[in-house]
DNA sequence: AATGATGACAACCGCACCTCT
DNA sequence: CAGAGGTGCGGTTGTCATCAT
């Protein structure tokens, strides 16, 4: 297929940032048009601007269209960029339709920019929404000597998690288990991975991103009693809030701990070999979102408190 | 205060695809 | 159906601001 010179190549064309003026006239032409470009390549010329039609599309799609949202990121959104990301991957424009008024230029910086440098410290894949290989972590910045054979298999039973919600979920239980140094908490914090990975391989499902943009909105954790660091219990959760979407009751820890381990038998039977803390003695705790990753001193206290670099 | 490093964002570039003739 | 024109998309680069030394 044939296709014309872009305009770019022009070196007459005026390049680099656009002044206050030149963005008057383009704006000024368009609204004189309804709004509406019926061609770009033309447009230049009737606008008397020396720019690329290309360039002036961009220009105005981007930055001066009157109905874009500028500013900062809202939690929800990178919350539902994440996971939009981790099921469409960087189809930036797709992902951009369902951030009201937001370009896919602008989310597609802050991706690069934010977002993809917060799941790497999180020792999350940006690509993949998978952790990074088990070599990475042990060799790299979450290295730990005395770290227990236990955990690291669970670090790689990581891979079998599908959002990177979950990821970061089933992340932050190792590295809080790696940072008690606790048995108990270490073997809790297995127990919660084996029982979330098994949620997921159980429904085979991969989580839409409106179930996880529910999940997100849950900010209750239960950890146990005395225990000084933060243990989250995804499944159990899970099930707590599923249950109390179903009725307006609240379930118990202990009720949902049994419902847990009739959901998935097999995974809860694995993790039986090692001395779970029984979870009735749970307590609720506030926790921030697990995807807000615009305040992420959460995240970043708890990896340099135990890897300091 | 000067300078280099780093981060954030705007813009460029080339390819793919769609539409029209 | 093929080719040309035009647009959209995603990767990459350039520029400016801020921070650290």
């Amino acid at each position: 297929m044939g296709r014309s010179p872009c305009c770019y190549h022009d070196a007459s064309m005026k390049k680099g940032p656009w002044t206050e003026e030149e963005d008057r006239m383009l704006v000024e032409h368009i609204q004189k048009h309804g709004g509406h470009v019926s061609s770009w390549r033309n447009l230049p010329k009737a606008a008397g601007l020396n720019r690329c039609g290309k360039s002036c599309r961009l220009r105005w799609t981007n930055y001066l269209r009157p109905d874009i949202k500028r500013g900062n990121f809202t939690d929800e959104e990178e919350s539902l960029i994440i996971t939009l990301h981790a099921s469409l991957g960087n189809k930036w424009s797709t992902i951009a339709t369902h951030l009201e008024r937001r370009t896919d230029n602008e989310i597609k910086n802050h991706w690069n920019t934010h977002i993809r440098k917060k799941l790497l410290r999180m020792g999350i894949d940006p690509v993949t929404h998978q952790n990074l290989p088990p070599d990475d972590i042990v060799n790299g910045a979450l290295a730990s000597p005395g770290l227990p054979e236990a955990l690291l298999s669970a670090a790689a039973s990581l891979a079998g998690l599908n959002s990177a919600l979950m990821q970061a979920q089933s992340l932050q239980l190792l590295l809080q288990a790696i940072s008690s140094n606790n048995g108990s908490a270490g073997l809790m914090a297995n127990y919660n991975l084996a029982a979330g990975n098994a949620m997921l391989n159980a429904s085979s499902i991969v989580p839409t991103s409106q179930d996880q943009m529910n999940l997100l909105s849950h900010a209750t954790y239960y950890r146990p009693a005395g225990y000084p660091g933060n243990i989250t219990s995804f499944a159990e959760q899970d099930v707590v809030q599923q249950l109390n979407a179903s009725a307006p009751v609240l379930v118990s820890s202990a009720e949902s701990a049994a419902l847990v381990s009739e959901s998935y038998p097999q995974e809860t039977v694995a993790a039986a070999d090692l001395p779970v803390q029984g979870v009735a003695s749970l307590e609720p705790m506030e926790m921030p979102s697990m995807c807000s990753l615009e305040d992420d001193a959460f995240w970043k206290d708890i990896l340099e408190s135990n890897f300091p670099l």
